[in-house]
DNA sequence: CGACAGGTTGACCGTTATCAAAGATCGTGG
DNA sequence: CCACGATCTTTGATAACGGTCAACCTGTCG
């Protein structure tokens, strides 16, 4: 082991595996394990990872950049799903499933992905259960967030979508709350399923109504977080 | 074993154990252990199950009937989530993380339900890791199909995702494709976050346009698939 | 047979998409 | 380090999709 933590230019990559919720709660033995089995991976800014289509053999872990999943919708029209930082995976759902993927991947900047093939991970699931635990638990997550947005989208004007996106982006710092948005407004109204000219003007009015503050592109202030939400 | 399928009156209720996904591959041994700890419950049409907020701590497996899972969204309308037939189970969510419910569960019609109880099903699922397996299976999908439904409230207008859902429907009937709607019109609306109004028209404009014929209130015949889905 | 929920139809209007054009920002390469 | 282009962002004008309210109709079930 030491002398795997040595050899940091060929083996920082596999330093990710540790970051990744679904398997930070195993023995250092059995993360060495996963390690060794892991591939790394590069993509230039713009690069496909994996199109909808594609059949699917891996589950892909990002160590460096920043990945944007979006779909394409019957007629044709780009939904952004989400945004994948490191230590996030993606690629998870074609595998226990039909095998082919139905959204898009692709790197927003620069990216380095670990990958750990299909055939290891059934793998490590048997011999593991805790890792299928895991995944479970990861996977209610998703299926909680991904119904709460559905139930957004079917429910709420596209104001108020904003506001709600607004209220959970927030931080607080030294007692005023702070938000830098985690991507683009063109990707936050794919995001949002509207666009970019809403988003713009519904910032622009909360910023007249006195509840918020824009300060540069991607940094705001909340002055009235309750107001907000009463939207 | 013969001992227990003699013993139809009081044990009828675990027959739906069988036909669950994700337990109906299991050894007959197996699904007898299963059998053992289900609880049956019964709920009168209109009586809640569960509701958001509420602890939970069992799996719930329909028997008999109809369950509406349903959500409030932050400003307090409901979006119908899913219908429950026999064989179909809820509660699942919950179980694999914050143990609370953020939906509701209302019997549609008299039914009867066998339920888990959350410690017994963790002990099966250590036990036999494959049930886990079958549960990663059906969240993918579960997660696929939410996402899927996201990106077309994201993307699509009422009007196509109408469509859509008739699609999802049909059944081919000695070459004709016929359709049974799941649900009341107005809970379709709900579904598909639009209006029991806007349903109606829509479904008469295409009627108008030669697309489908309504046949009474839940059925349908639709006589152009191609142009519909270009809608 | 009556009541009630569900369904339909009409009139109206608000929210939000669309199209167009100008302005700001970022990354890139000279 | 600056200049350029590409992309993102903003603002304006316009139209339409779909929600809301109201009234009426219909089927279903006690």
């Amino acid at each position: 082991m030491a002398e795997k933590r040595a050899c940091n230019h060929s083996c920082a990559h596999q330093a990710c595996i540790s970051l990744v919720p679904i398997f930070n709660h195993l023995e250092p033995a059995q993360m060495d394990e996963i390690m060794q089995t892991v591939q790394p991976g590069s993509y230039k800014k713009g690069e496909v990872i994996y199109r909808a289509g594609d059949q699917s053999d891996s589950l892909y872990i990002v160590n460096k950049g920043k990945i944007r999943i979006y779909r394409l919708s019957e007629s044709g029209k780009e939904q952004l799903v989400r945004i994948l930082n490191p230590g996030n995976f993606t690629g998870e759902l074609a595998l226990f499933q039909e095998n082919v993927h139905e959204a898009y991947a692709e790197a927003v900047v620069d990216t380095e992905v670990c990958t750990i093939k299909r055939s290891d991970l059934q793998e490590f699931l048997i011999k593991y259960p805790s890792i299928s635990l895991k995944i479970l638990s990861e996977f209610s997550n998703r299926l909680e967030k991904s119904e709460r947005q559905t139930a957004r989208f079917a429910t709420e004007r596209v104001e108020t979508r904003i506001a709600l996106f607004l209220a959970e982006c927030v931080e607080d710092q030294d007692g005023s709350l702070h938000i830098q948005l985690p991507m683009s407004k063109k990707d936050l109204a794919s995001y949002l399923g509207t666009t970019p000219e809403t988003i713009s003007r519904r910032l622009t009015a909360f910023e007249e109504q006195g509840l918020i503050k824009q300060v540069g592109q991607r940094k705001m202030e909340i002055l009235k977080l309750d107001d907000l939400l009463l939207i």
